[in-house]
DNA sequence: TTCCGGAACTAGAACGTTCTAGTCACCGGA
DNA sequence: TCCGGTGACTAGAACGTTCTAGTTCCGGAA
């Protein structure tokens, strides 16, 4: 029924055993492997039978030790990151169509995003995506000399040679949280910052300008905070000691805002009744019904098509790894649910 | 300062090159690179600054290919299963130490268990480590003849031969949230199961067993279920119409859990006054402050080191891949936080 | 009949490492 | 003086593929 495991010197079979057995050379074996042409019919068969009886399965090193194109696509991402799994996710199906595999690195306290790259450059891929890189920029640059390097969700200015960037338009994202809450009436709108995470500073820089704009200057009030529970539940704390109570709070991301919300619900300060709520990134975590957070929304499957199709445009001819790093900026926009409202009346 | 990084031909720099460069064979750059004995302290040194003037990295393609360990434990997860990636994140801190590697193979719902599989058999790692693998045990048992396989939270009964098993007693959970409840003075208390996941039968069964021994055999009431939130979600919708509602609910994991409390709050049942719900797994989600989910522990730092544990007893010596499968359990222990308390007086 | 073209197949050299089996120089002891 | 041992170093063969450059065979055109 199931291919004979059972290998002849408890070693795994190679090609040259394939060869063996269906009385061929071992190059021709190949050939049908890959699905090449240069092989009839007949032994064309011959030789997948062979191969399914001695359970063979081709080697990858040696495949891409041989090959100069490794059509490996190596992503950094971190492990804990609601955000960067589904994107993970996305990359997988937009690299198949493409032609090409996907290389994990992962990132967390334990390991550092330098091993993470250092190990996808021992394994050979031939572009680099990092999802939200913390490492300086001379560092991509160094990186970018070497192969094409895509930094997502990470704004560079300007991007280094040869590192190209796509990212969500942080700043219009905090523009239409901002507009949003006015338009409910909202005029005390604070904002809880990321620190330095990655578009932490457009986010910021959007939200004051969008405040200005509206003519609420000396309302503005940014808070320092960071992209974790904590980071929102502490500054949360922060905002209901303050002596002026905001009537709204835009949060780093969606983790950051769910800190928020619990700091607010064990406090008894009704959400959105009394003080509205507002994530960003759209994670997993918004949806949940029961925490049903008004957010900015990213476009994960788009931003996942154009940073494939970025590296994939270096690799194949344009500019392979020189010239200017390209940016694509992506439109967020505001998916609303039940954590806005208008604010009390006074 | 940095390595010139502009390589000769657009190629990557070998072996070959920095021992042109240091004016040594191929052989003793080798030795130098892997911090093997036998060279000089002077040729070390000049050595190791070739390579860094050229940029050299180690190719672990072909460093692997030729080498007949490649270290390398392949680890196949679920994307987005916290469960999942705190348990991968621990297995790098385990494997490190062991001199091993991580090797990730991510399954979602663009990526089959089987394409993960393959992926990393063609990257030739030494060990299979699957977590909650959802494959007949059929198939477990042909993977295990060609290399040692740990299903991690998988039972297997028997366990093949080859494959071992590491898991959480899901029955003696399921028991301690059934025995907490009942001391708490619930007596209707249900379970929404986990339909065909990995632990849903055990959990099943040991809350089935835990109502009989507690004299509540006919009150006991299972839900189909599963494990994502809108399988709660609609579990508890289906609870909340029936004749005779629970006062308790034990759900098959935190997310399922997750669903249970939207829905019950949605619904204005207070939490836990009038329902109490415990969930399993004790992932992030559970503690998360504002859902402060009374859950089922599972030591996933603890199950990681024995995960590695195993598959590293089994290749280094120790019946390398034949020998009866081992099954190693962990105790969980109850975590009591917010949702959970006595059932309101009738 | 000869010759050409293409399809089917093969031998052997890469690819960048590690490993085995050396060679060579030097030192200490008899 | 010679011997054996040791540490530093090297040549060349693996590893399992793919790729290049063939060779062989056959059918059809000239």
């Amino acid at each position: 029924m199931s291919p004979t495991p059972a290998v002849p010197g408890g070693k795994r079979p190679t090609l040259a055993d394939v060869a063996a057995r269906a009385d061929v050379s071992v190059a021709l074996v190949s050939v049908v492997m890959r699905g090449a042409k240069g092989a009839g019919a007949a032994t064309r068969e011959r030789v997948l039978r062979a191969a399914k009886e001695i359970g063979y399965r081709p080697d990858s090193r040696a495949r891409l030790l041989r090959s100069s194109r490794s059509r490996l696509l190596g992503v950094q991402f971190e492990l804990q990151q609601p955000f960067h799994t589904d994107l993970v996710e996305r990359l997988y199906s937009a690299a198949e169509p493409a032609g090409y595999q996907i290389a994990l690195g992962a990132v967390a306290p334990s390991r550092s995003e330098r091993q993470a790259v250092e190990a996808l450059l021992a394994d050979r891929c031939e572009a680099l995506i990092l999802l939200g890189p913390q490492v300086p920029a001379a560092r991509l640059a160094e990186l970018a000399a070497q192969l094409p390097v895509v930094s997502v969700a990470r704004r560079l200015r300007p991007p280094p040679s040869g590192v190209d960037v796509v990212r969500t338009a942080d700043d219009e994202g905090a523009r239409q949280a901002v507009d949003h809450l006015v338009a409910l009436g909202h005029r005390d709108i604070a904002h809880i910052d990321g620190g330095r995470a990655p578009g932490a500073a457009d986010r910021r820089r959007g939200y004051r300008t969008a405040m200005n704009r509206q003519g609420l200057g000396e309302h503005a009030q940014v808070l320092p905070g960071g992209s974790t529970e904590e980071d929102g539940a502490a500054a949360a704390r922060a905002l209901l000691d303050a002596d002026r109570r905001p009537t709204a709070v835009l949060a780093f991301n969606d983790l950051c805002a769910t800190g928020v919300l619990d700091t607010l619900l064990r406090a008894r300060v009704p959400v959105p009744d009394e003080i509205s709520v507002i994530g960003f990134d759209d994670t997993r975590l918004a949806r949940l019904a029961h925490v049903d957070l008004t957010t900015v929304r990213q476009d994960i499957a788009h931003l996942a098509q154009l940073t494939v199709g970025r590296a994939v445009a270096r690799l194949e001819g344009e500019a392979p790894s020189e010239g200017p790093g390209q940016e694509i900026v992506v439109e967020p926009h505001l998916v609303t649910r039940g954590t806005t409202a208008a604010p009390p009346a006074t």
